[in-house]
DNA sequence: GAGGTGGCGACCGAG
DNA sequence: TCGCCACCTC
């Protein structure tokens, strides 16, 4: 067994100068800006601590200072701190901060990084009691498709009616419950693909294992499994970490819950922070519960809220405030702001989605052209397909923008191939990126020499490369496939002679060249070829920083954003997910529609308690703005390249009309009036009215599922579901669309 | 046996 | 509208 203590991270001497006593003695100065609350949260360190922060209410810098004070009074080394949030760039972030308090000693920090990339580090350390080998790698979400269609294949599941994706979110919610195979519930693998889910769980474990691989779920679920099944290491590690630090406590799933239990044990100094209203997260196994039992599992846990808010003027706040005031299940608090009463919460209506882009994009022009910074503002949508109309509306005007978190970067296919590339010159067993690239480019490899090369890997036990060696060596292939795999194992052959003593992103650009690569998206015409090639340059470009290519490789498998390039004038544009825990002078919410926010799938799958986690999307998404807030919705919408019309959401009816401004409504510019219901039921910003005709409690609807209607503008159709007064309709000529019952008549 | 084409279902959200 | 898979042709 390893020893966590010889590692050099925590009892290097170089991280125990005198600096304990030289900042002790100058202790106050970083207390001094904060207030009553955050400076408990900062000197509370004797026990399990709660921090209830609001949006706003400088959390991260009552975390920072928390650090800084813990380590400038002696009570921990660097090493000994466990920290973890749950973003690269919260984690990032951290970092800086703390180092603008504490200068370099933060590098002595070992375990301050994201639950995923600790539990890298700790299965790193000890590989072996997790099942594993040392270099062990890690799949994404693609490789983990794949295996799993593999695995379904094997026992003729259809994969039709039980799509690999379904059962990739089954085992991720296992796993997120820190459930082996062992372990699941009999009721719950029944339901699918005739009740070998759990089977088909372990048998995926089991490739893993062969794989020498890991999936993101296995970052948590192993270390928990590790520390349950070894007491001597748990008693070493809980030693080790003097404080442990959680951020975003409301977003933890069971199995971190677990391990961070385990690593504190019921008195030590653990602290939490985090906001019950801003749990946005449910739908990936996160337990608001967590933070609402806090004190039950830490029964000597003091508990601290700010709400002071440093942020947002009052009136954004206020309706802020209103809004979340709908959900039952929360602790309850009100922010209360320490700006001015500033500008009203602003909704505005429009047409499509066409016309609220250009409002949104005039808006903008008119922030650059009164001396505003376009970075100081944000567009922020619900589901990343609003974005297309949006970046075609800027692209259209020339108006910089930035996209965060839309496709990621390293998950675009042609940086994938050219990882998988790198990944088989780093690791030859690489079985999945082995047959990622062994036909791309295309080099006469086709699916029957790689079902036998399959087959043959099988049999012998070895990885696919080593088949492929194999095969080749004893002629046993025919011609027109053996000599394009011999040359593609040489050229393997020969760059990872070159990795050796050659920097990573030079490598990169050699094995793009002479793979053909680069070559295959230079022939292609279609208009997006010319995008791959700047992200392959992209790619090499990012390689620069990384010694090595085993370092680099790793960073990719935890670090799924491409770095921004460097910060200049743009606006961003981003998922409401994303922007949590950012700030923007000027916040743009496009897309406030039923159906789409709150999302349907949310209402259908969780019913009530999905309807709070949306509306405490909406809570956060308003929390980001610092000075001006627009909210807006469309009538009708492209989505999937059909059309569909919509009402506003009822989280614009649920603002407090105090601190709402409704704009006065330029919709339908130019555009004569619609024939016939694409109007009539839009009822426009006036929310009385909207209130009025449409109470609580809905009438019954008189049409059923499967009933065959007509409809004045889009003809015959029938009826898929129904929502109320809302019908989705399958059009014979129109297509699917959704369409209040008051339009339609039976046919 | 390799490579091209048409039909079909999908996109809610992240590490 | 797009990407994937099944089918089809050379």
């Amino acid at each position: 067994m390893a020893d966590p203590f010889e590692l050099d991270d925590a009892h290097h001497p170089a991280d125990v100068p005198p600096l304990s006593q030289q900042a002790q003695a100058a202790a106050a100065p970083y207390l001094g800006g904060l207030n009553p609350e955050q400076r408990e949260a900062v000197s509370h360190t004797g026990g399990p601590l709660l921090v209830l922060a609001g949006a706003g209410t400088g959390k991260t810098r009552a975390l920072t200072t928390r650090l800084a004070h813990i380590l400038a009074t002696g009570q921990a080394w660097p090493g000994q701190i466990l920290a973890v949030t749950f973003t690269n760039k919260a984690a990032r972030e951290m970092k800086e901060r703390i180092r603008a308090l504490i200068g370099d000693m933060v590098e002595g920090m070992a375990w301050l990084g994201t639950f995923h990339s600790i539990g890298v580090k700790f299965l790193q350390r000890h590989a072996e009691l997790a099942g594993l080998k040392s270099g062990f790698s890690i799949l994404d979400t693609d490789d983990q498709l794949r295996l799993l269609k593999q695995l379904m294949a094997a026992e003729n599941i259809d994969e039709k009616r039980f799509p690999a994706r379904q059962l990739a979110g089954m085992i991720d919610d296992w796993k997120n419950r820190g459930l082996t195979p062992d372990r699941v519930p009999a009721g719950e693998a029944a339901g699918f693909a005739h009740g070998k889910a759990g089977l088909l769980y372990g048998a995926y474990q089991q490739r893993l294992k062969t794989l020498n691989a890991v999936d993101f779920g296995d970052l948590l679920l192993l270390p928990l499994k590790v520390l349950q099944a070894n007491a001597d290491l748990l008693a070493d590690y809980r030693q080790r970490f003097r404080h442990i630090l959680v951020d975003e406590y409301q977003d933890t799933n069971v199995a971190q819950y677990l391990l961070l239990r385990l690593l504190a044990g019921e008195n030590g100094n653990i602290c939490c922070v985090g906001d019950d209203d801003q749990s946005i997260y449910g739908w990936r196994g996160a337990q608001v519960e967590n933070i609402l039992r806090f004190k039950t599992d830490f029964p000597a846990a003091r508990i601290v809220r700010l709400v002071r808010n440093y942020r947002s003027t009052a009136h954004i706040l206020s309706a802020a405030n209103g809004l979340i005031a709908h959900n039952k299940a929360r602790l309850g608090k009100e922010l209360v702001s320490e700006l001015g009463e500033g500008e009203k919460v602003v909704v505005r209506a429009h047409w499509d989605d066409a016309e609220e882009a250009r409002a949104i994009s005039d808006d903008l022009e008119a922030i650059g052209r009164h001396g505003g910074r376009l970075s100081r503002a944000a567009v922020l949508v619900r589901a990343s397909f609003q974005m297309r109309p949006l970046e075609e509306r800027f692209i259209e005007i020339g108006l910089p923008y930035q996209v965060i978190g839309g496709p990621r970067f390293y998950e675009r296919a042609e940086v994938r191939d050219a990882l998988a590339y790198l990944k088989v010159i780093h690791a030859p067993a690489h079985d999945l990126a082995f047959a990622r690239i062994i036909n791309v480019p295309k080099r006469g490899i086709g699916k029957t020499t790689e079902q036998k090369l399959h087959a043959f890997a099988r049999a012998e036990g070895v990885a696919l490369y080593r088949a492929a060696e194999l095969l080749v060596q004893r002629e046993e292939l025919a011609k027109r496939a053996r000599a394009p795999l011999a040359a593609l194992l040489a050229d393997f052959a020969r760059w990872r002679a070159l990795a050796a003593d050659m920097p990573p992103a030079e490598l990169a650009g050699v094995v793009l060249d002479e793979s053909g690569y680069v070559e295959m998206w230079k022939k292609d015409t279609s208009p997006k070829a010319e995008g791959r090639l700047d992200n392959l340059k992209e790619l090499v470009r990012s390689m620069q920083e990384y010694d090595t290519l085993g370092g680099f490789l790793e960073h990719v498998a935890l670090v799924m954003e491409a770095d921004q390039a460097a910060a200049a004038d743009k606006v961003t544009l981003m998922t409401m997910h994303a922007a949590k825990g950012l700030e923007f002078d000027t916040v743009f919410l496009p897309g406030w529609e039923e159906g789409l926010f709150p999302h349907q799938r949310a209402l259908d799958e969780n019913g009530e308690a999905g309807l709070e986690e949306e509306r405490r999307l909406a809570y956060v998404a308003l929390t980001r703005a610092k000075r001006r807030a627009v909210i807006s919705f469309a009538a009708n919408r492209q989505v999937h390249g059909l059309w569909q019309n919509a009402l506003p959401s009822r989280f614009i009816d649920e603002l407090p009309k105090a601190h709402v401004e409704i704009a006065t409504p330029a919709p339908f510019m130019g555009r004569p009036m619609p024939a016939d219901d694409d109007m009539s039921h839009w009822r426009g910003p006036d929310l009385e009215l909207k209130a009025a005709a449409d109470p609580p409690g809905r009438a019954a609807c008189r049409f059923a599922v499967g009933q065959r209607i007509f409809h004045q503008k889009f003809g015959y159709g029938i009826i898929t579901a129904a929502d109320g007064d809302k019908l989705t309709i399958s059009f014979e000529k129109a297509g699917r669309k959704r369409v209040m019952a008051a339009f339609v008549e039976a046919a």
